[in-house]
DNA sequence: AATGAATGAGTATTCATTCAT
DNA sequence: CATGAATGAATACTCATTCAT
C-alpha cells in the first residue's frame, strides 16, 4: 500500500552502535540537501538513500517511513529554534521591554538566516496536512514561554488580553521574518526589518492608549460583505 | 509527442455550449470539496472528475493539465480577495485612519471566514506545486493599493518607510487573519482580532515615536547566536 | 518531475546480481515475443512485463522508458549483423570479387533468416518512433567497411563513383534480402536469391562498360512528368 | 474500445454534393500536411478535423475511422505513382533497353521528388503491420507490369528467371530511390543515381554471362553461420 | 545488519469514437 | 447534415515499501 492510515513517524530503532549514528546522519544530511535543492517533490525515499551512500533497506531500518524522516528534520530544526527562545525569555526577564523584544525578534532573524531554504521548505511544503505533533507541541510551548514572559511583565503593558497578544506577537513575528527571509533579504541582513518589527510589537505592547475608534463606524461605512 | 515543451495552465477551451459550462463548474466544485477535505493529496483528477460526476476525459477537455484546476480555483479565489481590498482603499482615502485600517482587516477576516479551509489550503498546500503567476502579480497589485493608500495619508503617519511599512502591515495582518481563521475561529467571528490587529496596526503607523529602544544594548544583553 | 528533458534509452542500471541478469533477459525476451507476433502496436510496457512474468516495477528498474526496451533490442540486432560484415570484409580482401561478394550477401542472408520477423519489425515500424543512434552510427560504420572493401579492389572495378557504388551496393543487398525473407522465402533458402544478386553486383562492380544508352533519349521518349 | 478488431476503410459515404466534396478533401489536405510535419504520430483524428475547420463529426461522416483516411492517401498516392510505370511499360516496348529502363527510374525518381517526406512517411510509417489492400494489390500490377515488359523483350535479356528478376529489378529501384531521396538528394537531382542505377539494372538483364563464380568456394572461404 | 531486487497500486494523460442536440 | 461535448479504455511511468539473500 503506498498510503498507510497510521503510521508511525518516531525513529524505528534508536542507533546505539557509532556506525548506526553515521548512517542515520548521512540520511539526513542526505534529505536535508534534496530537500533543500529539489523541494519535497524530488524528495523520494529511493533518492535519499542513494544520495546518502545506504541502501535502501537501511534507510528503512533506521526510518519506519518517509514521513519518519521528515518528522524528524523538523524536530531538529525547532529544537534549536526553542533553544534560542527559552535562553531569551529566561534572560530578558529584566531587561527593558524594547530590549528583550528586539532580543526575541534578532534571535528569529538569525535562525531564519541560517537556512532561509531548509526553513521555508520545512514550514511551506512539508506540513501538507499530516502536520507533525512536534510543531504542534512546538507552537504551544513556544506561546507558553512568551505568554510567561509578557506576564511576568504585565505591569509594562498596555494590553489586556494576553493570550490574544502572545498569538498575534508570536503570528506577527514569524510571518514577517519568515518571509522576509526570502522577500526582502536586504531588510533581514540590515536590521532594519527587526527595528521596525520591534517598533510595532513595543507600541502595540506598551504605547499608550490606542487612538479612539470607531468600530461601529468602520462596518457602517464599507459595507464589502 | 510523449514529451512536452511550457506547461499551459490555462484552460484548454472556453466552453460555449452551456452543458458545457456545467461541467467546467461541476469539476471545480469538485475539486474544491476534494481539496477541502483531503488536500492535495487526495486532489487527483480521476478523483475530481469521478465526484464531479464526469469523465475523466471531459475533464482534460477543459483543463490542459491538473495545475490547472488548482490555478483557476486560485485565481477566483484571489479575485474575491483583490474586489474587497479595491473598494475599501478607494473608498477609505477620506475616512478616519483607524477606521480605514478597521475596514481593511475586517474585509480580510470576513473573506478568510467564507470558506477558511479552502483558502487554507490554497495559500498552504497548492503553492508547493509551482506557484503560479496569478498569485505574483496579486500580490504585487495589493502591495500597490496599500501602498498607495499610506501614500495619500502620509501626513498622517510615523512611518518613515512606505515600503517596509506595507510589508509589515500586509504580512502581519494576512498571517494573524489566515492563521486565527483555523486557530482562533472565537477571536475571529467575535471581532476581538480585527479589534486587537486594527490597534496594532494604528498605533505602528499613527503612534508617537516608538521608546526609545537601545540596539545595540540588546545585542551585549542577548548572546544567542 | 512530471516533465522532462532529454530522454535517455541507455539502460538504467546495470544488474549486478544474477537475479537481475535473468529480470533484464526474461523482459528483453517477452519484448521480441510480443514485437514479433503484434508489432509495435501490441507492445507496451505492461504486457511486455506481464510477459516477463515481472513487475511493471522491476521493468523500469532497468529501462527508463519503453523505448529503451527496443534500443536495446536493436543493438543487440545490429551488432550480430556487423559481426559478419567485418568478418568477411576483412577475410575477403584476398578472395575473388564473386566469391566476396558472394559471402558478404550470403552472411546477410542468413541473418535475415534467424528471425525475419524481428528484423522486420526492428527496421520497419521501431524507427518510426524516432531513430536510435544505434542504427545512424551502425549504418555509417557498414558503409564505411563495404567501401574500405571496394577501395582494397579498386583495380577490379569498373565503377568510379566508390561513393555512390557503396550506397547501391548496400541499399539493394539490404532491400532485396530484407524483403525476399518474406516475400520470396523459397529463393532465400535455395540460394537463388544469393546467386541472383551475386550475379548483379558482380556485373555492375567489374562487367564491362554499360550498354550505351541515351540519357537525353530517354527523356525525349517519355513525357510522365 | 480503441482497437477494432475489424474495420472497413474504405470512405463511408461517396460524397455527391460540392460541399461534401469539398469537406473529404479539406480532410485529407489536412491530413497530408500532419502527416509531413508531425509524422503519425502527431496524426490524430481530433487534429486532422480542427486543420481541416472541420468538426470532429464531420470527419467521421466521411471516414468510418482514423485508418480509412490513411488508407485513401496511400490509394490516391498509389494511383499516382502507377500511372506513370503504366504509361512507360506501355511505351517502352519498342524503345531500347537502356532507354526503357532509364525512363522507368526516371519516373520512379521523379515521383519520389514531388513530396518525399508524403512518400516517407506513408511507406515507413503508415503500413504499421495493417497493411491496406491498396499496397498489396498496387505491388502486385505494378509487378505484373514489369514482368510483361521485361516478357516482351526476353530476347533482349540474358537473365532466365523473369520472377526474380522483376522481383530483384522492382526492389532494387524502389530501395535506392526512396532512400535516396532523403539521404542522397545530390545524387537525386544530378540525375546521378538514375544513371548509375540504370547503368546496374542494365548490365543485370542484358549484360553477358556473370563472371563465374565458385559458390561452393564461398561457402567454404567464409564461416560466419 | 545490510543489500538491492522486486513489487504493484496509483497517477496523469491521450485519443479514437459516439451521440445528443 | 453538422456540431462538439462526452466518453473511458488504454498507457507510460512513479515511488513507498517489502523481503529474500
Amino acid at each position: 500500500m503506498r498510503q498507510t492510515r497510521r503510521r508511525a513517524v518516531s525513529p524505528r530503532k534508536t542507533p546505539v552502535q557509532p556506525r548506526a549514528a553515521q548512517t542515520v546522519e548521512a540520511i539526513l544530511t542526505a534529505a536535508t540537501r534534496i530537500l533543500v535543492r529539489h523541494g519535497v517533490k524530488g524528495f523520494t525515499t529511493n533518492t535519499v538513500a542513494e544520495r546518502a551512500g545506504v541502501s535502501i533497506g537501511s534507510l528503512y531500518q533506521y526510518f519506519p517511513n518517509k514521513d519518519a524522516i521528515l518528522s524528524e528534520l523538523m524536530r531538529r530544526h525547532l529544537i534549536d529554534l526553542e533553544r534560542g527562545i527559552n535562553q531569551i525569555t529566561a534572560t530578558a526577564l529584566t531587561a527593558p521591554l524594547p530590549v528583550a523584544i528586539r532580543a526575541l525578534i534578532d534571535d528569529n532573524v538569525a535562525a531564519h538566516m541560517i537556512d532561509p531554504k531548509l526553513h521555508g521548505v520545512l514550514t511551506e511544503q512539508v506540513p501538507q496536512l499530516g502536520r507533525f505533533r512536534w510543531q504542534e507541541e512546538f507552537a504551544a510551548r513556544v506561546s507558553a514561554r512568551v505568554r510567561g514572559f509578557l506576564e511576568a511583565r504585565k505591569a509594562e503593558l498596555a494590553v489586556t488580553d494576553l493570550d490574544l497578544a502572545t498569538y498575534l506577537l508570536t503570528r506577527t513575528v514569524e510571518a514577517c521574518v519568515h518571509n522576509g527571509a526570502t522577500e526582502r533579504p536586504g531588510d533581514m541582513t540590515s536590521g532594519r526589518m527587526s527595528e521596525e518589527l520591534t517598533a510595532m510589537i513595543v507600541k502595540y505592547l506598551a504605547g499608550g492608549p490606542p487612538p479612539a475608534l470607531a468600530n461601529e463606524t468602520a462596518r457602517a461605512v464599507f459595507s464589502n460583505h
